[in-house]
Parts: C-alpha cells; structure tokens; sequence
DNA sequence: TGTACATCAGTGAACGCGCGTTCACTGATGTAC
DNA sequence: TGTACATCAGTGAACGCGCGTTCACTGATGTAC
C-alpha cells in the first residue's frame, strides 16, 4: 500500500466535512465539486473515486450537518436533566448566533426550501435527521405519554425552525432578536419547561 | 405602434407571472432565462427588453409572488371579524393542500432558506413581503397594543411556516397531518381566538 | 538482494451541456412629405 | 394617395463560462520471483 489503510477513508471523510459546510451555506445547488475538493486540499478529478454523483456527496453532506448538530448538543446537554437540557437547546438554537451563522447552522433551517427539489437519497436522510431529532426533543419533556411528547416535540421544532428561518429574513437586528426571544418563550411555556 | 400601448406591460407581467410560479416551483437557481420566457410564450431573446437581468426577474417574481398570495388570502378573508379571518387564514395555510401546492405556495416557505443566497434586491423584497404579512396578521388578533400585536403576529408567522415546512420534510402523509393539526390548535391559542 | 510488475489514490486535460447575456436582424405598423 | 423612412417588440444565432463527468496518466509503494 502506498497509503495507509485508513487514508481513502480519511480523505473521504475530509470531502464530507467540507461539503457538509458548503452545501450549508451556499446550497445543494450552489456548490460545485471542484470547489469542495479543493476544499479539502484535492483536484476535482478524483472525486468519483470516493462518490457515484454529486448527489451521493449532497446525502453524505446532509448526513454529516445533522451529525455535526448532534455533536454540538450533545455537548451542550451534558450533564442536565430533560427541561434544563430542553431550555439549553432551544436558548442555543434559537439565538442571533444562529440566526448569523451561515455555515454551522441546522441543515433544517438551512436546507428546508431546497428539499424538495432534491432526489429521494437527500430527501430520505433530511427526513432521517428530522425524526432523530423531534426524538430527542420528545425525550427532554417533562409531561405526557411517548405519542403526545412526539407530536409536541415535532410542533416546537417547527416553531425552532420558522423563527429561526423568518429571523434571517429580517434585516433589522431588533426586530429580530424581538423575534427570537418571543418564540423562545412560546416555545418553553407551551414545552412546560417554565415555572 | 405595431402594437397596443399595453402591450409591451402585458407581456412583462407574462412574464413576470411565468416566474412567480417557476421560481416557488425551482427555487431561483433551478430556473432559467429561456424557460420562464417560452412559459411566456416568448423566445428568450426579448428577455433583456424587459428585465436589466435574471436577478431582477426573480426580484419582481418574488414581489409577484407575495402579491398572489395576498389577493388570495384577501378573497378568503372577506367579509369576515378579524378572529374569524385570522381562523380562515391559519386553516388555509397550515393546511396540507399547502404542503402539497408546488409552485403557488406562500414564498416565506418556498424560499427562506434561497434567501441568504440572493442579492439584496430580492432580499428587500422578501423582506416587505413578509412584513405587510405580518401587518394584517396583527391587525386580526383581539387583544393587546399595536406593538404587542406585532410582535406576537411575528411569532405566529414563524411557527406557521416552521410547521408547513417541516411537514414537507415528512414523506409520512399521517405525521405531517398531524404536525399541522397540532401547529393549527398552538397557533389559534397563542392567538387568543379561541375559546 | 535486486529487478520487474501490480496496485490504486490522486492528477489534470478534455468532453458535452445548459446557463445568462449580447446583438444583428425581422417584420408589422405608424409617420413624414 | 403613394412612397420612403422610423419605430420597436420580438427573434434566433452566437458568445463565454462554469458545471458534472470521464479518462488516460502519474508516481509512490507493495509484491513476486
């Protein structure tokens, strides 16, 4: 071997991570594979030894967002119970940080009006992403039974998600932190996380 | 005149029409120059006769757009109190023939996560569009001051359009009927407009 | 131990193709004289 | 009234350009004998 036998999968592993970041921020459509490989330090040509299309480097991207974002709360919720780990989220999530970051934020935000112009492989591992994390929502609430804390959870991650995404269509940052910090309420009071 | 003095405007807002529908349907990148003109019934040479470029096309396209929907959602409204018509409004838009429409949906859910993409023409388009939307949303609600009304139409905005976005991320017909049914039940409370 | 060959991740030029944009032209009709 | 010219929305070919994809090749290193 003229490489180690962990090398194709490292530098697969780069591809992903910098298409993970650029599919984020410019979308499935605005990236181009030359400019993700030479994200991660290579020449476009050797780009269909690791992938069959573009498309399976898009999934693989979306995949590893929603990878990333679990990580990253995972992290942050450690060591909380559910309500402390549920307001830790929703304060992380919806927040001006996110609202400005333009290629770490949750591909739900991110990526929502691009699905359905995508193939079923991203649609499918976008829809596997959602349902992992209405999962762990659902885990963090305090009251009702495994079918109501699903429903609640996927009706708060959608609040999550609108007012993230309609505060990036502000451009004035009052109204928007105005905003975030209404929904951040609404979200908690109707989570039962608030005293 | 070869032509009628209108027809040089009936003809931009063909096109202009062509658009609204192809860039919701598309998103702005997925459409094209020549195809939004054979819509028109036009070849794409006329195109710069109208537009000074496609980012202005998009740019009235989404104005176009916001347009449309407001006509409709006026025509569904009339004649009616404001909590009835802020009823008939989130019923009509947190509905799953929302979810369905392709290309006549509401533009905040077709093309929120397009926007950070676009220029600033398109964006301040978007952006006064959602914000009359917001206006009359407001001026629906029963209680509370101008400024507490706008506010709390903001965050009732956001969760609409959270809720039928992610419900276009669920290939389950069932679970994204009864995210939207949950989200309907929220929105109307946090409105105040139910009993 | 030394030489010839096999392996394979990565290179870089080239391919069609569709895009936004440009531009010389068309052709129907109005105006000038 | 008739002819020459002006107007201008729309046509269609052409332009660069960047894209996804292909492919012959490189070059470092392992293996066979």
């Amino acid at each position: 071997m003229r490489y180690s036998d962990t090398h194709k999968e490292e530098t697969r592993q780069k591809v992903v991570s910098a298409a993970a970041a650029a599919v984020r921020a410019k979308g499935p459509e605005g990236v181009g594979v030359a400019e993700i490989m030479a994200g991660a330090g290579l020449t476009h040509g050797g780009f269909y030894a690791h992938f069959a299309s573009k498309e399976a480097l898009v999934a693989a991207a979306v995949e590893e967002a929603f990878r990333e974002s679990r990580e990253r709360f995972i992290r942050l919720t450690a060591g909380l119970d559910g309500p402390q780990a549920f307001c830790a989220f929703v304060d992380s999530y919806v927040s001006m940080t996110h609202r400005a970051r333009p290629d770490g934020g949750c591909p739900i935000v991110m990526l929502s009006s691009d699905l359905p112009r995508q193939g079923e492989a991203v649609r499918a591992v976008f829809q596997g992403g959602v349902q992992r994390l209405i999962a762990r929502l659902a885990a963090w609430l305090p009251t009702g039974g495994e079918d109501e804390r699903l429903r609640l959870a996927a009706s708060l991650l959608a609040e999550m998600a609108g007012a993230v995404s309609l505060s990036r269509a502000m451009s004035d940052d009052e109204a928007a932190e105005r905003l975030l910090a209404d929904a951040r309420h609404s979200i908690k009071t109707r989570a039962g996380v608030l005293p």
